[in-house]
DNA sequence: GTTTGACCTGG
DNA sequence: CAGGTCAAA
């Protein structure tokens, strides 16, 4: 019966001009978002863009058109949008609250929202020539991994996120976060053939409920429950509007934002550096994982392989040193790099 | 200001 | 051990 209601209502869809420059594989699969999952025999990707569309994306055979289709978009999904960080000289898209007058849910709408969280905005192939003229070695790599984009991700959804992801696997950290949504986030839309109920990821007052400390233990959380759970709170004691403060770290420099994030409990040194990337738009910040140590050991710092493990001085020295060499957007660079080192995509 | 271990859980 | 963090040397 809801089949056909849905039938009913116009379908929203289009595509997406990307120049070639957009590998949707290599971007939604590569470590820095963790809910866009492979469907319809591996051909469509879905996942969920603002926290409210549930969109499918589908990369075409000539490999330069993205074909879109918002799943949820008959759904009224759109009176809780998040306000996203304005980016100097860049147009911010307008909410449907302050589209004065301006249907919300038409195209124009919806491939914006999509190319604003692809980051369609930047020039990846002037990145690319820049940061290949300025090291053979990324040269070398970026000629078979091309396409690789750094997403304008929500400020929440990352952050606890990637509080999951510390001392992690991959598997359980995406399993986590999907737990996290199924209990504490909305539904966005029902029944799909494969991937069941979606859900939004959860607002951050939510998990600043005092129930939610024993219920993710209870879900197998472990010690990382006391650190959503408190870093939510700590969040919500000190901002009425957490998304406020999103902004805020989106505004000031890049250190004092990262710094300010550390002071969330489970928030070290890498996981405000991935916040701040892919969240905060401080595209100089280069998150060092192990990954990362190792691509920077055994292809830039040689000195560094006598260290059994990354130490705070050796982290700011592989961060410091990508910025010298790959500039203000060390950060995406890094992220090309690393999707090259992962198992998935190694030739 | 550095460096070392323990740490929930599951494959 | 796994895409670190925390607290105690």
């Amino acid at each position: 019966m809801r089949q056909t209601v849905k039938a009913l209502k116009p379908m929203i869809e289009g595509f997406i001009e990307t120049n070639g420059e957009l590998s949707l594989k290599r971007t939604l699969k590569s470590g820095q978002a963790f809910r866009w999952r492979l469907t319809n025999d591996g051909t469509d990707w879905v996942g969920v863009v603002r926290n409210t569309h549930v969109v499918q994306l589908t990369q075409q055979p000539d490999g330069k058109h993205i074909h879109y289709r918002v799943l949820n978009g008959h759904e009224d999904n759109d009176h809780n949008q998040e306000i996203k960080p304005t980016v100097k000289g860049r147009k911010r898209l307008k909410t449907s609250d302050e589209s004065d007058g301006e249907n919300p849910k038409d195209q124009y709408f919806y491939s914006q929202l999509i190319s604003d969280y692809l980051r369609l905005d930047v020039n990846l192939t002037d990145l690319y020539d820049k940061w290949s003229k300025s090291d053979d070695k990324f040269a070398a790599i970026a000629v078979n991994m091309s396409g690789v984009r750094v997403l304008r991700q929500n400020f929440a959804e990352t952050l606890f996120s990637f509080i999951c992801s510390s001392n992690n696997n991959i598997n359980r950290i995406e399993k986590m976060i999907e737990t996290l949504c199924q209990k504490y986030g909305k539904v966005l839309y029902e029944s799909h053939p494969e991937l069941g109920t979606i859900h939004s990821f959860p607002e951050i007052t939510r998990l600043a409920e005092e129930s939610v400390e024993p219920e993710l233990k209870k879900l197998g959380f472990g010690y990382r429950s006391a650190f959503i759970h408190r870093s939510a709170k700590t969040i919500c004691d000190e901002y009425k509007c957490p998304e406020k403060w999103s902004q805020e770290l989106a505004q000031m420099p890049y250190s004092e934002a990262r710094q300010a994030l550390q002071r969330l409990p489970g928030v070290g040194p890498k996981v405000a550096d991935c916040i701040a990337l892919m969240a905060l738009n401080h595209l100089e910040s280069v998150p060092v994982d192990v990954h990362v140590f190792k691509i920077a050991q055994h292809m830039y710092l040689p000195h560094l392989k006598k260290n059994k493990s990354l130490t705070h001085k050796s982290y700011q020295e592989i961060g410091d040193f990508f910025r010298s060499k790959f500039g203000p957007n060390a950060g995406w660079a890094q992220a090309v790099l690393f999707c090259a080192d992962l198992k998935q995509f190694k030739q």
